[in-house]
RNA sequence: GAGCCUGUAGCUCAACGGCAGAGCGCCACACUGUGGCUGUGGAUGUUGUGGGUUCGAAACCCAUCAGGCUCCCCA
């Protein structure tokens, strides 16, 4: 074992994980794409006072890799992308068409604790629609979430997509005389309500001064499940949910705040009800403001943010990965002895100019070894040319799934690999 | 940043103050022109690391590193 050590938090991905990252990828270019959005990025290092401006403090003080560069600068290792994203629309936004429609997959980094669903690096699927202010505009970026659900073998039994307005709460909170001022710590109250005993919660309600009587409508508003009726913007939310085919995947839920402070009306997190893990799929929702603080013209955007460690381990645990391939290729080619090695790779070069897949064993070793490493690898053929077949311009093709073995001419050994692998 | 739990073979774990072990995996052979099954044999450890207590430490104590759970936080 080696004595060098990865740094904490940070992930190797062996193939079998790489498999795992690209086989989510994969899913998220697809939902992304059907919808028409199209793929960008930007930088994976950006001066601190990017985030400074709008980010949490929390973020950029303890939870970002800041570090200053060779010329004296401070930088850190971007946390979150909306920032690069308000700043680079904001530098064309006289040239963009509109709305934009942009996702990304990429690595971030946050400087936490590790521990279950949670490292120090990590990829972030990122996918946002600006220019548009309106619920349906909302509501396609929820059914993009739930598509992608759909897509990884989620059912709604299994994973759901809880929404509330920010609006509708403030009006809420308006009506029980709640202050401006005690907005953010009645938001943490509320995001604090299923980790806390009841009693607890009360008196940290009492502690950041609510009266009695503002704690009982809070708790009212919070138990209300049919208080979106109230709100015009998120009855025409459900209405396209409805049309797009995902309400099955869509509940309101008056707990959901999310911390963000840029989140000025829809908002919405993902969960698996059923598993082991009670963290959010993905979250996001709905910003007015965010390219003023980079100096843009305000434009209205909506959003939402997904890590592939939650998502990994909860199709990991529900069985929900296809089989991994070990090697890419299916077809392998034995190497039968010294003097029949180079022909062996000259029928491994003639296969891969037919369109193959084709992985030669890489040095004459008994035959046993070389089906078991076939085994290993789960390929599905292999192409042996001993003595015999040399002699006569012939090759044994064997089916492995079944042990079945044909004698072909060298020429039609690509087709009747073809014919093996179609079956 | 705080609390609690864990760390033993490649993997999963046992031994809980007295000779470091099992299963799986791996390698070889049976089977020198063919894998999966079976059988036989074999290799593998500074018990995470450093210190301490003890006649004796994988075990007890301290520190440290790593992982897990919770608090915090979740942009």
């Amino acid at each position: 074992m080696s004595k060098v050590k990865t740094v904490k938090g940070t992930r190797e991905f062996y193939p079998e994980q790489m498999f795992l990252r690209n086989f989510i990828f994969d899913k998220v270019r697809a939902a992304s794409q059907m919808f028409g959005y199209q793929e960008w990025d930007g930088p994976f290092i950006e001066t601190i006072d990017l985030y400074a401006a709008k980010s949490g403090e929390e973020l950029v003080k303890k939870q970002s890799f800041t570090f200053e560069d060779r010329g004296g600068e401070l930088v850190t290792l971007r946390p979150e992308l909306t920032p690069s994203l308000a700043r680079m629309i904001a530098e064309k936004q006289n040239e963009l068409t509109y709305p934009v429609r942009w996702w990304s997959f990429g690595p971030f980094w946050r400087y936490e604790q590790p521990q279950k669903g949670r490292s120090r690096e990590f990829f972030q699927w990122n996918i946002d629609m600006l220019g548009v202010n309106s619920p349906e505009a909302d509501a396609e970026l929820i059914a993009v979430g739930a598509t992608f659900l759909r897509s990884v073998g989620l059912s709604p039994e299994r994973a759901l997509i809880y929404v509330n307005n920010r609006r509708l709460m403030d009006s809420e909170f308006d009506a029980l005389g709640i202050s401006q001022e005690k907005r953010l710590d009645v938001s943490n109250l509320v995001d604090r309500r299923t980790k806390m005993e009841s009693t607890k919660w009360d008196a940290y309600g009492l502690e950041i001064g609510l009266s009695q009587t503002q704690l009982a409508g809070l708790k009212d508003i919070l138990g209300n499940f049919d208080l979106w009726k109230k709100s015009d913007e998120l009855t025409r939310l459900f209405a396209a949910l409805e049309v797009l085919g995902v309400k099955d995947y869509v509940k309101f839920d008056p707990n959901i705040m999310r911390g963000l402070l840029y989140y000025t009306g829809t908002v919405f997190e993902a969960f698996d009800t059923s598993g082991s893990l009670k963290r959010a799929i993905f979250g996001g929702g709905r910003y007015d403001n965010l390219l003023a603080d980079v100096g843009g013209q305000p434009l209205s955007g909506v959003g939402f943010a997904m890590g592939d460690v939650v998502i990994g381990i909860i199709l990991q645990e529900a069985g929900l990965l296809p089989e991994f391939e070990p090697s890419p290729a299916q077809v392998l080619v034995t190497v039968f002895n010294e003097s029949l090695w180079l022909e062996s790779y000259r029928l491994a070069a003639e296969l891969r100019i037919n369109g193959l897949n084709v992985l030669v064993f890489p040095e004459p070793a008994k035959l046993p070894k070389q089906f078991k490493f076939a085994d290993k690898m789960k390929m599905k053929v292999a192409v042996t040319v001993g003595p015999d077949e040399a002699e006569k311009g012939l090759a044994a093709v064997k089916n492995l799934s079944n042990g079945n073995q044909i004698i072909v001419k060298r020429e039609a050994v690509a087709n009747e690999i073809r014919k093996l692998l179609e079956a």
